[in-house]
DNA sequence: ATGATATATATCGGTATGATATATATCATG
DNA sequence: CATGATATATATCATACCGATATATATCAT
């Protein structure tokens, strides 16, 4: 599934620029299973209006640079079902952290802290925030794949808790 | 974190071609955080002997291929143990079964039982070789990165079992 | 035989990332 | 009130990576 795919599905929910598609990526409700960059983004959008399954309008804004505010049309929206009708491809799980971590003996300890203290951090209010996000009128696909993110970050937080002692020898990692 | 500097992780485990260190990132202890393609793989190998980082013996075989076994030098495992005192890239997740999920209520309902069946089947799968791995002698950092993704897939498929009435309506997800 | 699978290396087109450039505006800080 | 940080907004480009393909050899099942 490429940017290009992405786009169209970011824009089944609403027109949005370049910039707002980023942000879907970013903090929006994609940050947690996919991603995208500006240099593939902008580049997409551009052929997508080409081949007609978006529409451009450019928006002169107040106090803000130009916008150019893209919306799906019903070919795009056809483009993108028969994209969704192919089975996807496997999850890529890229983890730079776990190479550290399996490379622990290594790293220098106090190192090794601070990789594994920043990590979990980012896993604690990652948790967080996920689980204060509200459920109302949101529909069962998108609650589906925010708890599958949600039960994930809750895992990994468990299980880094739990095993600290066996990265970190001495102090015991049984919590008792 | 390139592939070169991958490369040297996995030769830091004992020598290996190129076709070798494939097969760590697909059946092996790499298979579940990260992954290399071919296509990367061997020009970074021969970046690496180019660079002296590490040696590059051919090796006529009986019934097979020749082979290139590369063996890390001390210049690279000090190459790899500073690119391991930096700071690692945040986790990137990519699911595309999650894009799809998310979009359930474009997909065709016995398509999308086929996207979900099909997924929760590789979960399990995986859960089963991690859980039947054996641990002895299998050093701290190692067995934390393993640990790590089998509490993963544990947790996805625990949520999807439960939750699989969010998706498919009529026959509840409770499990009662 | 034929096709599938496994070992083994190499290359290449297409795509994506990450950094950078450009431009405007707000806000905190000293 | 300058300075730097942050936010909105688009665009481009070198670098890097993926996935497919080509090339060989050998085994095994049908």
């Amino acid at each position: 599934m490429d940017v290009k795919t992405l786009c169209l599905g970011v824009l089944t929910l609403g027109e949005a620029s370049g910039y707002e598609i980023k942000k879907q990526f970013e903090e929006g409700p994609f940050a947690y299973f996919h991603q995208a960059s500006f240099g593939s983004i902008y580049p997409a959008l551009g052929l997508l209006a080409e081949q007609g399954l978006v529409t451009c309008t450019e928006l002169a804004q107040r106090r803000r640079p130009d916008k150019k505010v893209y919306a799906i049309t019903p070919e795009g929206l056809d483009a993108f079902k028969k994209a969704l009708s192919r089975m996807p491809a496997k999850d890529r799980i890229r983890s730079e952290t776990m190479v550290f971590l399996f490379f622990a003996h290594l790293i220098e300890p106090q190192h090794l802290e601070a990789v594994y203290d920043q990590y979990l951090e980012f896993y604690r209010a990652t948790v967080k925030r996920l689980g204060e996000l509200d459920a109302d009128g949101i529909p069962n696909g998108r609650l589906f794949a925010r708890g599958f993110g949600l039960a994930f970050y809750q895992a990994a937080v468990s299980y880094m808790e739990e095993n600290r002692g066996l990265l970190f020898g001495g102090e015991a990692g049984t919590g008792e």
